[in-house]
DNA sequence: CCGAATCCTCGGCGATACTG
DNA sequence: CAGTATCGCCGAGGATTCGG
């Protein structure tokens, strides 16, 4: 269920890196739980671009690689909750750093979308 | 031809960070580059699991967002290579910042994905 | 060697409906 | 509310060809 069709080099922790939380919005699942948000219902809504059932598929790849965990409540109506792990709370610096690059990048980057823009 | 049809919250950086470096190969191939394979043959021989003409547009969005500048020689045969521009260099470290994650949790990663494959 | 153009395949993803 | 199953579309990307 999980396999990756493409056979990258694993040895390279770049690659790990990307494997693990390089997914199209497991960055943002992970900063989003990490604010507090941690319900499916809640994740959707901050993440309206992604429908629940891919955001689901990333967290379950998420869990599977043991970045967040899963706790289910077995009440009416259905509650589930994620949470980072320890090892996956590591990966905030990650976050963190990319977050920060982009803030710095910010400016140059909406100038080149806005010359985009125009020339379409 | 760059435009993404996903409208992402690009306003928080680390949507920006994703968006510019978060391509499939892009962490791959800027690592390439720093490392001194500029010219497009070296870097698909680099990274054989993608095709030289995705290389190509991943690398034409780098290029495209002023992380990589493409330096073509009229010459025969044709040369071309990339390098990083002057903004480019600091995403390095947000590399970085992946590569020592991720090598920090290969033993895990590789012990999950063990497990994976025995229960297949 | 570089890369544009063409064709074609395949799987990611949305939509919907249904169960618990 | 949470999660699965099914269907169908669309586009990313591989393979090939050609031109410079």
């Amino acid at each position: 269920m999980y396999e990756k069709k493409i056979p990258k080099d694993l040895s390279c922790g770049l690659n790990i890196a990307i494997e693990v939380i390089g997914g199209k919005w497991k960055a943002n699942l992970l900063a989003n739980i990490n604010k507090g948000m941690k319900r499916p219902s809640e994740l959707h809504k901050s993440i309206p671009q992604a429908s629940a059932r891919v955001l689901n598929q990333q967290l379950a790849e998420l869990e599977f690689h043991g970045i967040v965990s899963k706790k289910i409540f077995n009440v009416l109506p259905p509650k589930v909750e994620y949470s980072l792990t320890e090892g996956g709370k590591d990966v905030l610096e990650v976050l963190y750093s990319m977050k920060s690059w982009g803030e710095g990048y910010k400016k140059t980057f909406h100038d080149i979308i806005k010359y985009e823009g125009e020339i379409h």
